[in-house]
DNA sequence: CCTTTGCAAACGAACGTTCATTCGTACGCG
DNA sequence: CGCGTACGAATGAACGTTCGTTTGCAAAGG
């Protein structure tokens, strides 16, 4: 019974922090306003975690993780530049539909992080941004895509996916799949040849 | 002379404030940090502004005057639904490039506005985009765009100028111009019959 | 002279965090 | 079984700092 299993009391923590985070942002939450959603005082908090920054940093970098460890997956793909890009963009619709939360805070609060930790994230940043544009300029050199300027093309098809994060609630009348089928229609559109 | 004209110190605490809001985001925006970047010390502010609420309000009603009054002139446009959506797009990715830091402080910090500011934003907000909407139903209708869900569109589309506002840069290898085409292209292309 | 502008100082409030303490529970050992 | 110890978890109080803002006063300039 796994999904049963109790979730220990850092991961509620930390759950919950992404969902604040995600309202209203990194600096305006405050450790009370944590302690307070999760039925506990803020001097509570620090039993669990070792500060507000700790937090933040394990939402960056377990997104981080996830998406560069999707991005090994779709390079050893054997497949079109197409079928690479239409799975990247499956992951970023997913990923934003399931983990709302999450994905929220890792796009717009990393800023808040503390060096060494904010540059060591730009770097992963660019990493995957680098890997991905070599993805769209290889559909571009062998005719799937038209020949467009990779980063204009990054840019555009990752903000195409990011107001999903603030908009979509599951439940409400279109379900996830139709949702997805639409962007990604959308997005691959205006990049095929 | 008009360009020469000295802005009002208030214009230019203002206009900091956009650059800082943007960059560090509002509540991590002191106002000794503000008081700093125009060479006061943060009382002298008082003698200019009100209150830091004041600031981040005048810069979102502001935007959204503007871009409401952009919608005024579209819809009374003569041209097809696809020329006007077309123009729309132009207006968005121009502000985001000539007025960056505006834009980007009242697309991701109105959430910071109190009552009753916010509930009046967030009306203006929603007016705009059920125009927008209709504008995009109405190509779909006479069959200028494929038939696709319109919320997602519009969403699309607005999240597909938005990363402008952190990454275009003035002087830049790339031109304003040279961007807009790209951009307007790559969105029409996902939009178009 | 009077308005505008600037600043030092100070305000109460809120911030993230630390501390000493307490309570409950589980385990080791006679 | 009964007692001592260890420990995770929660707390209120307090720390030093920073927050937005106010006050009182001095200098500037039309």
């Amino acid at each position: 019974m796994p999904s049963t299993q109790k979730k220990s009391k850092k991961v509620i923590i930390q759950e919950t922090a992404a969902r604040l985070f995600r309202d209203k942002g990194y600096s305006a939450t405050s450790m009370r306003d944590l302690a307070e959603a999760v039925n506990l005082k803020a001097s509570s908090l620090y039993n669990h975690i070792d500060s507000k920054e700790e937090i933040l940093r394990d939402i960056c970098f377990e997104n981080a993780q996830r998406f560069l460890s999707s991005m090994d997956e779709v390079e050893a793909m054997q497949a079109s530049a197409a079928a690479k890009v239409k799975a990247l963009l499956q992951l970023h619709v997913r990923t934003a539909m399931e983990d709302a939360t999450s994905v929220t805070a890792f796009n717009d609060e990393w800023r808040h992080l503390n060096e060494p930790y904010l540059t060591e994230f730009k770097n992963l940043r660019r990493d995957y941004e680098q890997r991905f544009k070599q993805l769209l300029r290889e559909g571009m050199t062998v005719g799937e895509f038209r020949r467009v300027d990779a980063t204009v093309a990054l840019y555009t098809i990752f903000s195409s996916v990011r107001w999903l994060y603030d908009w979509f609630q599951p439940g409400k009348s279109r379900t996830a799949e139709e949702v997805e089928a639409e962007v990604i229609a959308f997005v691959l559109a205006g990049l095929k040849a």
